[in-house]
DNA sequence: TATGAACCTTCCAGTAACTGGAAGGTCAAG
DNA sequence: CTTGACCTTCCAGTTACTGGAAGGTTCATA
C-alpha cells in the first residue's frame, strides 16, 4: 500500500513515517514508480510506534520495544531484562495517569465551581504540599 | 529555594526549569544576589509539569492543565470541557499503556526464548494483523 | 582574609523529533 | 490529454530542550 494510506491505517502523517524510515525504524519496498511500497506488518509498527510515542517513550526507546519485538532469538537474557525495565516504566507510567487521573475528576465532579476554596487538592496544590 | 533544590525535588534538570521560566509556565521570585527563589508550590508545579510532560502531554497541554489548577473562578463550563476532554486522553493513554504492558509481559513470561516462533503476539505482530 | 569548590547568572549554539513548503514526477478519471 | 490527487526529494522552520562558555555569588577552609 501506499505511504497516504499506511498513514490512515497507523494514525501517523505521512511526513512522519517517512522520518521513521530516514532514522531507520522502518524499511518499506519501493515500487517501479519509486513509491513506497507498505506491507500489513509495517503498518503494524506504525502503529506501535505512534502509540509508545504518544505515551512519552522517546524515539531510542521505541527503537529498543520494536527491537525486543524483530529479536528473532528472544532467548538472551539482555532482552528479557530490558523488557523488564520498559514494565516497570510502564507501571509507574499507569500509577501516574491514575494519579494525574483522580486530581483531575476531583477538579470536574467535585470543585463544582461555587467559588470557595474547599477543594482539597487545589488547596494542596496552592499550600505546595508534597504530595 | 535555590534552582539547585527546586532540580532535586522536581526532578527536572535546572536547565529545563530556567526554560519553563522563558516561556511563561512558572515565575519564580528572585532573591537580592538575582538567583530565583523557588517556592514549595513552584516546585509542585515543576512536579506536575515533569510528570505530564513524562506521560506524553506537550507543553501547550501542561500549560492548559495548570491552567485548570490555577483558574481561580473555576466555575465556567470551558474550564470543565477541557478538563473532561483531558480525563478522556488521560483514559485512553492508560488503556494503550496496559495493552503495551499485557504485550511486553508476554514477551517476558510466555515467550521462553526456545526458539520456536509459538507466541502468539510475535506471530500476530509478524503476520501483521490489526489487534 | 583569601582562595577554591560549588553554586548561580545570561547568552548562544546544538540536538531531537518532527512539520511545512517548494518543485517536480505518477496515476486514474473524465 | 489534462486535471486533481497522489507521490517523490530537499531544505528550512518549530518545539522542547541541552550543552557550554563567560562570568558573578556563597561558603567552608587554609
Amino acid at each position: 500500500m501506499n505511504i497516504g494510506e499506511a498513514s490512515d491505517r497507523s494514525g501517523l502523517p505521512s511526513k512522519t513515517i517517512r522520518y521513521y524510515e530516514d532514522i531507520g525504524l522502518i524499511r518499506p519496498d519501493r515500487g517501479g514508480n519509486g513509491y513506497r511500497d507498505y506491507a500489513a506488518a509495517d503498518v503494524h509498527k506504525l502503529r506501535f510506534l505512534q502509540r509508545s510515542r504518544g505515551l512519552g517513550f522517546s524515539v531510542e526507546e521505541c527503537r529498543q520495544l520494536l527491537a525486543l519485538y524483530e529479536d528473532k532469538s528472544r532467548a538472551s537474557a539482555d532482552v528479557k531484562e530490558i523488557a523488564q525495565g520498559k514494565l516497570n516504566e510502564i507501571d509507574r507510567k499507569i500509577r501516574e495517569l491514575m494519579e494525574l487521573r483522580r486530581t483531575l475528576e476531583h477538579l470536574v465532579h467535585a470543585c463544582h465551581g461555587n467559588g470557595r476554596p474547599d477543594c482539597p487538592i487545589l488547596e494542596e496544590l496552592s499550600d505546595g504540599k508534597t504530595v
